[in-house]
DNA sequence: CACATCTTCCAAAGCGCTTTGGGTTGCTGT
DNA sequence: ACAGCAACCCAAAGCGCTTTGGAAGATGTG
């Protein structure tokens, strides 16, 4: 059933019933209501490919995933903000485009995208210091918004959480515990997130004239084996941490299951501060804060990034959007004085 | 630029160039050569829109996720299996649309894109018992593919692994290792999946007249949260288990916490099996495998279900594709001996 | 009553591609 | 020299919708 085999049923001219479909005035409140009664008994619904033809419009924001061959950075965390997203794009009437491409087939997808008209925008997650995807979308006109930021953060539209505060207090927070060897177990340092956040670890340091030590600093993609066999290695070193600031909860689990294995209490022989995304499968909560954690939902960065895109798609001309959301600390059972 | 601009610059018709860039035969292969050439020098891609509604193909595939307010059933796992799926989608010419829907509104969802033309095919994960999914989606005529099966499994396509048989061997495993009191930490039994293991569980108790206890057995969204209190409830109440078999590496985490806050070690006071998707962020074998555990790459699931379900859209006459996988048991450090 | 103004509807022209159903041209064999 | 046949190319008709630019009829105005 398309618009025109509907139209004749009703006696009407297709210019009308799609109006009458779509909300135009120029219809009498009669006539649309005939209209739609038969387009529901019929189960009607208009052909999206033709809609998306004659409007010029996709209505379909993508998402490109590079596929870098070793755990998906991506991957704990992008579930959470494509859920956050996705319920805003559903909302809005929007459809999305999961795109997974090799990491050195990144450029190609956003310049077929763009030249195929497939999506009316992009989100861009996980910036690498000077992106380049930004250059290359802003050459290409395509809306974006960046979950995230890199460079000097000037001249296009994003969206972050404040790393290095976070960091920074965290790091804080342990220093006042008494604590003097901490270890940082940080995601992959190309990315703009981890960069800050070593920055803020070090900065606390600084400003306490305690020098970082470059043994108890590791990055790499965050997995819970590399926070596994890191900790275990810091632990069975010489001059052991007493403390570990790392950037995820799923390092978080490695290093007390490392701990764990050494016979060594959490909260009370080592302490351990963790950035908390608030994944719905690893929830910190539950019986009072298992982990001392930094903490900001992913899942409600992914809504709030959809709702900033989709403006900057109906409004072709609005200015840039830079949103900084402060985060908290909230203080578990993994934290405690540094002992002896 | 677009086909008719393209096709003016080269003096040619329309239909020539189409047809030199679509692989068609009916063109000098010297023509094809200059038309390829002007192409690539425009930067010419054919509008998507367009050749979608000319050929009356979505080149898209459908994933529905049913949002059901608690954690996600899928969140966990669909994100190894999206990259799976993806994978294949892209190498085949396939966009891949995600639609994140309210439970309540998936069979709404489903008609939607049945009558709208946006997609070609969908694929169903994680099925409940008589998912009504299957039903509405046959009678639909939209070519789908379960991840998983339910009811008498006749009739439709699906892939799924021998969940049953995996938490059967599972079981002997640790009966054969002298346990008796063996927990059961399961996902929800709502889904198929949970059902079969819980079966294969029972049936290696059954073939050698142990009970199963009640109290030792539990279901519900695997979360670490719920492995942990679940487990915790089971160590401090009477007749605590000496081994536990769960549904997912997650969960197991959350039952290395409860065992390790009490002081169990894992593999000699306790024992622990779990099912391991093979979740890249998760990985069980960096050092060793550290659970004993029943696995299977729920990436490489992804994969070939993206495989299957293409074959089935090129081909709307196919016989159903009925595909079951074997489960390996690997064994880790996380089983011993039931002591005493 | 003539004229302007809404209101309500329609015909037709796209949107940018694919595909059907021919036409030309040049070559072969007789 | 001419029919027969490939090889190569094109005009035009869709695909199913939206949207422009009226037209017809109803209503108001001086």
């Amino acid at each position: 059933m398309n618009l025109k085999e509907l139209a004749d049923s009703l006696k009407l001219s297709p210019t009308t019933v799609s109006r009458a479909l779509n909300g135009y005035p120029e219809v009498r409140e009669e006539t649309r209501n005939r209209v739609m009664a038969a387009a529901k008994a019929a189960n009607y619904a208009p052909n999206i490919r033709a809609r998306r033809l004659a409007t010029g419009r996709a209505m379909t924001i993508g998402h490109v995933i590079p596929l870098t061959g070793r755990a998906e950075m991506v991957n704990p965390i992008f579930a959470d903000f494509l859920i956050g997203a996705g319920e805003v794009y559903a909302a809005e009437g929007y459809d999305l485009l999961l795109s997974m491409v090799p990491e050195t087939e990144t450029e190609a997808a956003f310049r077929q995208m763009a030249a195929n008209g497939a999506v009316d925008g992009v989100m861009v997650q996980a910036p690498q210091e000077n992106d380049p995807r930004i250059g290359l979308l802003t050459e290409l006109g395509l809306p974006f918004l960046v979950h995230g930021r890199t460079g000097d953060a000037q001249g296009y539209n994003w969206l972050d959480i404040a790393n290095m505060r976070a960091f920074r207090r965290a790091t804080d927070f342990l220093l006042d515990l008494g604590h003097r060897r901490i270890a940082l177990i940080n995601g992959q340092e190309t990315f703009d997130f981890a960069r800050r956040r070593r920055r803020g670890f070090e900065e606390a340091l600084a400003a306490r004239d305690i020098p970082a030590l470059p043994h108890l600093m590791a990055s790499d993609a965050m997995t819970e084996s590399f926070g596994y066999l890191t900790a275990a290695r810091m632990l069975d070193g010489p001059n052991p941490p007493t403390a570990f600031l790392v950037s995820s909860v799923i390092l978080a689990i490695g290093v007390r299951r490392a701990a764990g294995e050494r016979g060594l209490r959490m909260g009370r022989d080592i302490s351990v501060i963790c950035h908390d995304d608030e994944l719905s499968y690893l929830n910190n909560d539950v019986g009072g804060p298992a982990f001392t954690a930094t903490r900001s939902s992913i899942r409600a960065a992914g809504r709030r990034c959809a709702e900033i895109l989709i403006t900057l798609i109906r409004n072709p001309d609005h200015p840039p959007i830079q949103e900084l959301w402060d985060v908290d600390l909230t203080v578990g059972r993994s934290t405690g004085p540094c002992p002896g």
